[in-house]
DNA sequence: GCTGAAAACGAATATTATTCGGGAGGGGAA
DNA sequence: TTCCCCTCCCGAATAATATTCGTTTTCAGC
């Protein structure tokens, strides 16, 4: 289980991921090792998915943003195992959510220009989908992959 | 302007950021001090926005994750401004956008149980929002922060 | 082909992570 | 209480890695 040295240690490699092992270990008032044996141990339990570089979306020419709600017409696990094999697939669905309300996913996808979402929206239409309904970002208000550890 | 080494650099480091500098100049086929100087010019002019931990939600009791569709009543610029912090400041909300569609805003946000989105929602209702519609994610079958530069 | 700027290299150095031996603290059994 | 054992910590030593530096290469423009 996790003390509230680990869920200081969590907040701040989700905040300030960049911070050496050593400053780590003087914010959480540790010494170096001890602070590495947790971090490490925090890892392996699966505590920490990944480490991720964020990279500016706009600067690398991916300036459109969109949602795509969609129902499919299918209901056998095999042909949905298929589909969402697919979907995972397809570099320009960054994220892929099974959801209550009218539609069965929500995608979060990401592109280049009008026309290469026009492509990606044939794309799927030849995936089996029965409804899609696209949506575009205006503006990011927020965007963040912390999670409120200290509330 | 990046070349191709740059390129490479980045999607490097959006899928394997724990590589060493010595490891990602072997991969790339440069120096050590190239690539190190490659990568801090890249933090630099803003191509990389952070570096991050991504923690497990569910192992940490995030086990509810939501999409909230919200239109406001109100119009005037000073008003948005102060919806949009106070939207900001709020540690569920993860990721907030301004859209095309029949809503102004789409949230997704994050909760440990029912009790809380209940809360949650409570708030939201208190910020001036005319409309609310909320769907809970039953399953996620993708969820990445990295962007296809390599299509 | 010459020249200058930009970018690369290898070696040297500085910083940082990682290992290791030993010791403090705390719970359970006699 | 005392002893033992387990867990976790610490500081010092070592290993790995980042970073700096002087020199050399590369290449576009003349």
């Amino acid at each position: 289980m996790l003390d509230d040295v680990d869920i200081h240690i969590l907040d701040l490699l989700q905040t300030e991921t960049r911070l050496s092992n050593l400053e780590l270990s003087q914010r959480v008032n540790l010494s170096a090792p001890a602070t590495h044996a947790r971090v490490k141990r925090l890892e392996q339990e699966g505590y920490i998915d990944s480490y991720t570089a964020i990279l500016n979306q706009e600067k690398l020419g991916y300036d459109l943003l969109c949602t795509v709600f969609m129902s499919t017409g299918i209901h056998q696990t095999q042909e949905i195992n298929e589909l969402e094999r697919h979907l995972s697939a397809m570099p320009e669905v960054m994220e892929c959510y099974c959801m209550t309300g009218s539609f069965d996913y929500m995608l979060k996808t990401i592109h280049r220009s009008r026309k290469e979402l026009e492509a990606f929206i044939r794309e799927l239409n030849q995936l089996g989908v029965s409804q899609l309904q696209t949506s575009i970002v205006l503006r990011e208000v927020k965007a963040s992959t912390v999670l409120p550890l200290r509330k």
